[in-house]
DNA sequence: GTCTATACGGTGATAGAC
DNA sequence: GTCTATCACCGTATAGAC
C-alpha cells in the first residue's frame, strides 16, 4: 500500500524538524530510500506538495491527541501535562523541534499551500489550549486571559524545543516546561528521569 | 569607513531574521546595494564569514545592552522589563525574529564558525538572566531556580517572536510576554498602545 | 512505481582587469 | 572596491522508456 510514500514523509519530516525546510533535497530523500529522485517526484510532484502533506499529517496527529475538553473529565493541569509530554516525547525520539515552529521561521521561502497548513497548526493548538483554560475547573479563566495563557504555553514550548535542539540538551526543554507548569498550576511537573 | 560592509550586514541580518539563512543569496544582497555579487565576496569571502559577522555584531549589541546586575541599582523586574522591551522594539522595527533562534532552527546547515557564535548568544543571555535572578533583591533565587527561570524567559521570548512573525501579529508576542512577566514578578507589564 | 536522461535556473565562489 | 566573466555544483522538475 505504497509505503514508499509514508517513508518519504517520515524522512522529510525528520529533515525539516532537524535542520529546516532547506536542509534536504529530493535527491537526499531518494538516496535514503535507495531510489531515484524522479521516483520521489512521482509521489510528490513538487516540494511544496511534500511539505504540505507532512505538515497536514502533523496537524492530524495533534488533532487526534487533543481531546475535546468539554467531553472529558480531565482537569486543566492534566490536559496541559499531556500536552507538554507530547512535545517532550517527540523531542526525545529524534532530537527534533516543532514542525510548525521550524516552518514559521522559514515562512518567506514557502508557498501559500504550505503556509496555510502552518497557520492551521496555530489555530488548532491555540483554540484547544484556550478552551482548556476556559472550560476546565480550578482556574476557569475568562476568554482574554485564556487566550493569553494559550499563547504563552505554545510560545514557551516551541522556543524551548528550539533551544534544546541548538544546545543538544534535553534539560533546556525540561527546565522551561517545569517553570511554566509551576506558574500555571502551582504544581511540580515531573519528567521520567534522564539517567 | 567602508559603509558598504555595514549595509551588507544590515541587509543580511534583515533577510535572516525574516526568512532564515537560506532565504537570501549574495546576488540578492548585490541587487539591494546596486553592486555585483563579486563585490560582496570582496567584503565577505564566504557566506559563513558574513553570517558569523552578523551574529557576532548581534551578540555585541546584546552585550552592550545588558548591564552587570551587580553594578546597577536596578531590580530584577526592571532588568527583565528592559530585556523584554529590547526584543519587542527590534520586532516592531522590522517584523523580525531573534537572530539566534532563526539560526538555531537551521543549525544543520551552518558551519562551525557560525554555530559557535550562536552558542555564544545562548551563553551570554542565559548567564546574564541567571545572574539577574540570583543577584537582584525581591526574588533572589538560588542558582538552580535562577537557571530555570533564565531558560524559561529566553525560550518564551524566542518562541513568541516566531509566532508573532508567523501570524504577523505583534499581539502574539505581547500576550506571551505579559503572561510571563506576571508569573515572574506578579506585576503587569505595560506596552506602548498599538493604535 | 521506478528508471535513465536531461533541462534549466540559481548558488557560492574565483580570476583577473579597471 | 568594484567590475566582467566564468566555474562547478546542486536544486527542482519533466519526458518518456520499462
Amino acid at each position: 500500500m505504497s509505503s514508499t510514500r509514508d517513508a518519504l514523509m517520515d524522512r522529510a519530516e525528520f529533515y525539516i524538524r532537524t535542520g529546516g525546510y532547506s536542509s534536504f533535497s529530493f535527491r537526499d530523500l531518494a538516496k535514503d530510500l535507495a531510489i531515484k529522485s524522479a521516483s520521489v517526484h512521482y509521489h510528490f510532484p513538487t516540494k511544496t506538495d511534500l511539505g504540505t502533506a507532512v505538515m497536514q499529517r502533523y496537524n492530524d496527529r495533534f488533532k487526534a491527541a487533543l481531546p475535546d475538553p468539554s467531553l472529558t473529565t480531565l482537569t486543566a493541569p492534566e490536559h496541559v501535562r499531556h500536552y507538554i509530554m507530547m512535545f517532550y516525547t517527540e523531542m526525545m525520539q529524534n532530537q527534533s523541534m516543532c514542525l510548525c515552529a521550524v516552518l514559521s521561521v522559514e515562512q518567506m521561502l514557502l508557498q501559500p499551500a504550505l503556509t496555510d497548513s502552518v497557520d492551521a497548526f496555530y489555530t488548532l493548538n491555540l483554540d484547544w489550549l484556550t478552551s482548556v483554560f476556559q472550560l476546565s475547573p480550578q482556574p476557569a479563566l475568562p476568554k482574554a486571559q485564556a487566550v493569553q495563557r494559550a499563547t504563552q504555553v505554545l510560545a514557551t514550548l516551541q522556543g524551548a524545543l528550539i533551544g534544546a535542539s541548538a544546545r543538544t540538551e534535553a534539560d533546556y526543554f525540561i527546565m522551561a516546561a517545569k517553570a511554566l507548569y509551576k506558574d500555571l498550576f502551582g504544581k511540580d511537573l515531573r519528567f521520567p528521569s534522564t539517567h
